[in-house]
DNA sequence: GGATTGATATGATAAATGTCAGCTTTTCAA
DNA sequence: TTGAAAAGCTGACATTTATCATATCAATCC
């Protein structure tokens, strides 16, 4: 059995050495770990939605995340796909805001849902802490502007091909050499801001030039060098 | 004559009352105004470029600038417009990077230039400080976010007028009623990541529905609830 | 097994948007 | 003042993308 599975302490989660809660001293940590709830979350089921007021963060310890805004037509544009050690809501807690984003699992997870508290605290406490989610944040917001370049200037071909480099690239891939994180048709379309039925039709012809093979759902990339090419625009 | 301008200290402009400066102590913003050194930027001048290596950040007194990435393609996405009482590069230095955006002026510009040092020390020894530019930076996560969501969800319609209406929030009217901060086409098309020509067609079009007057570049909204509506797609 | 449902797939068509070319107006410096 | 350069504007056309309709496939339930 995993050894970071059940109820373990924070102390000794190996998932904290991924994220910003490894800035925090041993008691600290204690106290996280003292009042920090575990929980699963079946496939389809939410976190929290958008407009919810967020009583803490979710530490991630095993599934993915979907994290995801409900535009005015009435489409889900996903934002950020957040997996195993990645914080969930530090943003609204931080800002004292409602989420402004949805938390839908997009397989089973397990996570700790640690009350805003101790996180608050620690932020006013210690610097380190402080400066540590600070520079995290930082990086999202980078991020967050690199979507809104390619989303504004790519085409929506180049998007689908990078969202699959994308998701090789953050989940990998299985032994059979498909991607690990399998998402629907219509979770793509959502990823990359497209109809679904546009989504369908460029993963059909990427197979037909030999840039991906597919088994169900099941996708895996056949030309890696070609896509990357493809979403640079050559 | 404005009392902000020439080489006032720090601790009495008030500027700062807008910006994560104002938490910082007497004596940090004693040091930071020591070694603070203003400058004058010329419309179209760079304050950095994409890539650069930023030794510290720009506290805008005056004009506003654009915040852009080059894409692939050869066009620029303006990503941000900073203006009175922003700090500009703050995330670059808080994450060591070299900037992910180029900030170019609109109009002529005064800003203050603070080294980083002042600021990466404070960050570092005022958990008060660091977690007032945690909470503006949570912010500027938010709105990027929505960004996302209306690049991808919008048509170039909804973006355009929606662009009108950021612009008169953020920037205001002037005596006439014209928005305050007039942009060229392009950068209007830039904002909206749009091709120029489309921009122009559609502003021509508002002009004809009686939603937007011109005079020269300068534009006046004149039906603003229309925009609102259209904006938000009916 | 057969019925039912949801996801995947494809075609036909319409709508939105980009590109290119040419023209007019404005701007700015010689 | 004037003439070149830049910005603004418009039309024609090509391309991209969304929408609607329909068909197939796969999973699930009785």
């Amino acid at each position: 059995m995993d050894k970071d599975e059940g109820h373990s302490r924070c102390e000794q989660c190996i998932i904290r050495q991924f994220n910003t809660l490894r800035a925090m001293s041993r008691e600290e940590l204690k106290k996280v770990s003292d009042s920090k709830i575990t929980k699963k979350i079946k496939k389809g089921e939410a976190l929290f939605e958008e407009g919810e007021k967020l009583n803490g963060v979710f530490c991630v310890r095993n599934g993915v995340s979907k994290l995801s805004k409900l535009s005015a037509n009435g489409k889900d544009q996903i934002v950020k796909l957040a997996t195993r050690g990645e914080v969930i809501g530090q943003r609204s807690v931080i800002a004292e805001e409602h989420a402004n984003l949805s938390a839908v699992a997009v397989n089973d997870m397990e996570v700790c849902f640690i009350p805003k508290d101790s996180i608050v605290h620690t932020l006013n406490a210690n610097p380190d802490f402080a400066v540590e989610v600070l520079r995290h944040m930082a990086h999202d917001l980078k991020e967050a502007d690199e979507v809104i370049v390619n989303m504004s200037q790519k085409t929506v071909k180049q998007r689908v091909a990078e969202a699959f480099l994308y998701l090789k690239k953050n989940f990998g891939e299985d032994k059979e050499g498909f991607l690990a994180l399998t998402l629907s048709r219509e979770d793509i379309a959502n990823v990359v801001g497209t109809a679904t039925e546009s989504c369908i039709r460029i993963i059909s012809e990427f197979k037909k030039e030999g840039l991906l093979t597919t088994s169900g759902k099941r996708i895996k990339i056949a030309a890696e060098r070609k896509l990357q090419d493809l979403s640079e625009g050559f």
